[in-house]
Parts: C-alpha cells; structure tokens; sequence
DNA sequence: ACCCTACTAGACAGATCAGTCTACCCAGTA
DNA sequence: TACTGGGTAGACTGATCTGTCTAGTAGGGT
C-alpha cells in the first residue's frame, strides 16, 4: 500500500538541493525557475509536481535553512557541558554556518537576505522573523541558569548576533562573528560570582 | 553660458525619488524600470538619457541612500553637546531613517536590504560596505575622546547598530533601534570616571 | 501481462524584462 | 524667426519570466 514508505522522490529532494545553492549565491527574484531545474537536472514538470508556484519552493527553502541551522546548533549543543558554553554554541553555529561552503561564497544568513528582498507582506519574512524569535528565545533559555533577569541579556546577544551576520556576509568572512562571540563571552556572568552578571541594562 | 548652471534636469531627480521609493519598498529586482519611470511621471528615453542602464540608477540610488543618512545623522550631530551625545547620535540617525514615511512601512536599512539581494561580485556590495566602514569610522572618531582604546568599543557598538537595523527591519519597528540605543548607553563611558570604560573586550 | 507512479523532454502561452528608436513638442534664447 | 536641448509618447526587439500541456519512458507491485 505504500503505507508510510513514500520514497522521498529524488526530485523533490535535489530541486531543494538545487534552490539552496541557486537561491542563496544569486538572489531569489534574481534567479529564474530555470536555473533551480537545470541545477537540480531535473524536468520544468517535475517541480510543478512537487511545488505548485515558486512562491511555494521559497516557503520550503526558508524552512529548509531553519532546519539546517537547527541542526548545525544541536550539534554544538550536544558538545557543550555548562551553560555558558551552551550559550555561546549558539554563536558557535552561526559560524560553522558562515564557514560552510557555498557556490559564490558567504553571503550571509540566508533568511536575513531572503527577507531583504521578498515584498512588504511576503509570509516568507514572518517565516524569517519566526526563526530569528526562535534563537533569541534560545539564547534566553540558557541564559536562565546564568541569571535572574535573562531577558535583556538575551536581547543584546541576539543584536550581537544579527549585527555579526550582517556585517559578515558583507565582507565575506566570518570574522565578525568571532568577535561578536568574544564580546559575548565577555559579557556572560562568570559561573562562580553570584550576584546575576555585571553588565546593566 | 550655463557655465555653472546647468539646472539639475526635474526629470533625473524625479527618477532618483521614485526609486528611492519604489527600489526600496519592492526590491531592486523585483522593480522593473517601468515601474519607476511611471511613479516618476517620466518618459523611458527621460531614465536612458540620464543614466546608461538601469544598474548605473541603482548605483545612484545607492550613493543616494548613504547622502541621505550622512544628512540625518549630521543633524543629529549639530545638536549634540557631548562626545557621550554625539556617539548616541549614530543610533538616534538609524532611528530618524526607521520613522520616516515609507510606501510600504519600515522594511530596514536601504543599504543593507540592496546587499542582501545584490550577486556576489556586485559593486553596490562595495558601496555598502564603505558606507558601514563610514559608519563604524565615525563611530570610533566621537568614541576617542571617551575612551584610550575606541576600537573594541566602536566594533561592539556597529554590532548592536546592524543587529538593531536587521531586527527592526524584520519587525517594521524602530523599537530594537531604541533598545539597541539604550545598550550602547550603557556601555559608554562615565565621563565622570577616569579609568576607560567600564567594559572589558 | 498489466497498471500505476514518478519522471522525462520540449513545445507553448502570455506577461514582463531592459533597452532602442522615431517622431514630436515646447520653452528659452540668440 | 529659427535653432536647440530636454522632454514626451509609444511602438518595437529580443530575451526571459512563470506556468501549462502533451506525449512518452522506466520501474515496481500485483
């Protein structure tokens, strides 16, 4: 009955390979149905079978990317052993991320450019805007065990964040965020003083 | 003679203003030339006599974004009566560009939305990158005599400064620009205080 | 043997893209 | 008056865009 087999369909699966490439090195509206096919060799029809629009293929790259990076942050969370590096892995992901390959080389967070460009009321920017809520809420979970007032920590991690992924897909390079993560470090309360970190605000 | 004349043509600037609206409410791939030259009330020969194609409109559009902030920002700078005031000033510019009046709301930093969908090799990409380093630069210039050592402060605040403009892009809020303004307070000298700063790294 | 499903190649439609060209208009000025 | 320069409208080219359609193929399950 093919109860629950449902080979994954290769197309389906290479033309999502094929959209993370194309999509990423060259834009998104820059980049033609065509181009995402001929990557992923594979028939113009087989994507219509698969995804009923291009709107619909960009919707599941964006999920894609937040599962990619989920999954790059799990790893380094499973490394960690204290809630200060639990913290910083998430620092720790983003720059594995940066130093992945990539056709034309780092551009920056996916989702920060796909939202740059998609129109004002586009779902894929709320789908952007959900992954970045998601980190942050992150970050403020194990921040808990650091401190009483979490909430304005995890703030000014998460500007550290975006601004190091900005900043380093402009210049190609992951450098800023290595210095966002030392920063960071900085500002994490040491484990053994306990009144809740030394920083204000 | 016209010797020094040469009244600025109504058609260019028109054409400037309709694609600082349209390019950056749409995206710049996303707007096609008849979409400007129509918001601009302009012929299509009106766009080709002025500029050679549309990425050399882009490029203006660009260098336009970076004179409009220096605007902003120098107006923010006239009125500060301090080096504390003055670093602030940045942060209060990025906030007058988020409440300004937009087509389609606040969609983040014209700039950095322009590299996000710009390809690899792109000049535009350089000119954003410049108009960053600007920032940064002044940034540093305003912090020197707060502080012995301007440059790891001057970087951790551009971090919060493109963390803020990401966020509130994302958002359609100035609100993360505020908080982000409210950190960096925190973080500035005392100028009170001798020792430099009271932040380590 | 049969069918079903996933897939293929490629023609096609209709819109839109950047950019060119022609022909005309009108205001200022020599 | 006649010239000139910036401007206009709109037809046009050729490429490219998303999406549809048809006809055919290859492989697994029954």
């Amino acid at each position: 009955m093919s109860e629950r087999t449902a080979r994954p369909a290769p197309a389906r699966a290479r033309l999502l390979a094929a959209a993370a490439t194309e999509f990423y090195a060259s834009g998104i509206t820059a980049t033609g149905i065509d181009a995402v096919i001929s990557a992923a060799g594979v028939a113009k029809m087989s994507l219509y079978n698969n995804f009923a629009s291009k709107d619909e293929l960009v919707t599941a790259y964006l999920r894609e990317r937040h599962e990619e990076w989920l999954g790059l942050f799990r790893a380094r969370l499973h490394a960690a052993s204290s809630p200060r590096e639990r913290v910083l892995a998430v620092f720790d992901a983003y720059a594995d991320h940066a130093n992945a390959e990539y056709r034309e080389g780092w551009r920056g967070c996916g989702l920060l450019n796909a939202a740059a460009e998609l129109p004002a009321g586009h779902p894929g920017r709320a789908a952007v805007r959900e992954h970045k809520d998601e980190v942050e809420a992150i970050l403020a979970e194990h921040l808990a065990p650091l401190t009483d007032d979490p909430g304005p920590l995890a703030a000014h991690l998460a500007l550290l964040l975006e601004g190091a992924m900005a900043k380093s897909g402009l210049e190609g390079s992951d450098a800023w965020v290595r210095t966002a993560r030392g920063i960071a470090e900085g500002l994490l309360p040491v484990p053994g003083s306990r009144r809740a970190g030394g920083i204000r605000l």
